[in-house]
DNA sequence: CAACAATATTGACAGCGTCAACTTTGCTTC
DNA sequence: GAAGCAAAGTTGACGCTGTCAATATTGTTG
């Protein structure tokens, strides 16, 4: 009844099969997780946000925390795409490596909502490769390609595998990312002082250059 | 009527006042938070397992979050005991303060949950001083005593102020606890390997050292 | 056009955090 | 010891949540 005059993305969905409902549902999820943060995303919210009745969403997720484990693989997704593009502009492997770092911290910085979720207790239980498709150990993997370069070019200390120096950088990045995010110990450094990261950061991963030969 | 004759503390309080509830609030929260996690614990549960109805814990905390808020307090509490504890044991600093991380990581291993929920999103809007009470604070000062004292007997690279140091250290020693907890990358690493955190953690630690004079 | 699968809706349920109004208890002061 | 007041606990309710069961609408395929 006249409905074909309605295209399938059209500002106001009223048709009773909204067309792409999945992708607005990630889309209005997304713009939650930044205003609300991962602990209060509500299900219903982002319904009536795509305006949809509350239970439409269940057709494409099984349960909350599977929607946000999408959120989460697609933000583990990104994450990749900055390390690997980084990767491909520095010939240089640490220089890679270091450049990479800093986007990563850029990553958490401008989605810190999305990151806590990412890393955070929310998805704890959903953590396997079941429901993750293996998209954070993809991650992993263009982190520890870079490692490996650097290790070949003789700038990365080599008396471990790449694939421990690759999980030993993330581990302190990741530590430097959580404390820029919530700066849960600002109130213990001297006033006016303020934590210059990237610095911080230069000093750790410089513990991890190769050694000179005595 | 013969009240008298039940304790204060007694195993069935069924006496209208409780008279030691918020200690037993605190108890049971943390018990739950060893169970299901800082995202599922319930008010309502926490005052059932005590016995008391759902409105009772209101007169001692003003709503969830400052519950929340209580427990992470007294976990920064624990964890600079240990650091402290460890500091005073060592008579070389650079060592304490391997020890102490160590320590950190053994706290964080011992009590995941209730790890998370101190670094975590939960608590996200109540990291001020008015809410903490300058614990947190409190327990990074303890680390800062113990770079410090590492700077100032050499072991360890004297170009930054200590509390500069010291935050650069936490953040890696976060990393790694994080990293421990949900093994977010675990699949990520060869079939049969495993992460040896300490090892990973003395290597960073290593690069924190005083340069030799050239 | 009929039939079927996919998609969305309504209505309900239990559980949650929290408020308002009320009751019981312990302590203080004549 | 009685009166009165503040502290501590109760009941009942509200709106919100995630999710289930049953139902209705639509697109697709024979």
């Amino acid at each position: 009844m006249l409905k074909e005059e309605i295209p399938p993305n059209a500002e106001t969905h009223q048709r009773y099969h909204h067309g792409n409902l999945r992708a607005a549902l990630l889309c209005a999820a997304f713009k939650q997780l930044d205003n609300v943060g991962p602990d209060k995303i509500s299900m219903r919210a982002i319904a009536r946000d795509v305006g949809v009745s509350q239970t439409a969403p269940y057709r494409h997720f099984p349960n909350k925390d599977l929607l946000l484990v999408a959120l989460a693989v697609e933000g583990f997704k990104r994450l990749e795409q900055r390390i690997r593009q980084r990767s491909a502009d520095h010939p240089d492997a640490f220089e890679a490596l270091m450049a990479g770092s800093e986007d990563y911290l850029d990553f958490a910085r401008e989605k810190p909502e999305l990151y806590r979720l990412m890393f955070g207790p929310a998805l704890a239980e959903w953590r396997k490769p079941e429901f993750m498709h293996g998209v954070p150990p993809a991650a992993f993997a263009a982190l520890v390609e870079v490692v490996e370069k650097a290790i070949n070019q003789g700038s990365l200390n080599n008396s471990f595998p790449a694939w421990f120096m690759a999980k030993s950088c993330w581990a302190q990045i990741h530590g430097h990312a959580m404390m820029m995010i919530d700066d849960i110990l600002d109130k213990g450094i001297p006033q006016g002082a303020s934590f210059d990261i990237k610095a911080s950061l230069r000093l750790c991963m410089d513990g991890m250059k190769a050694k000179p030969v005595d």
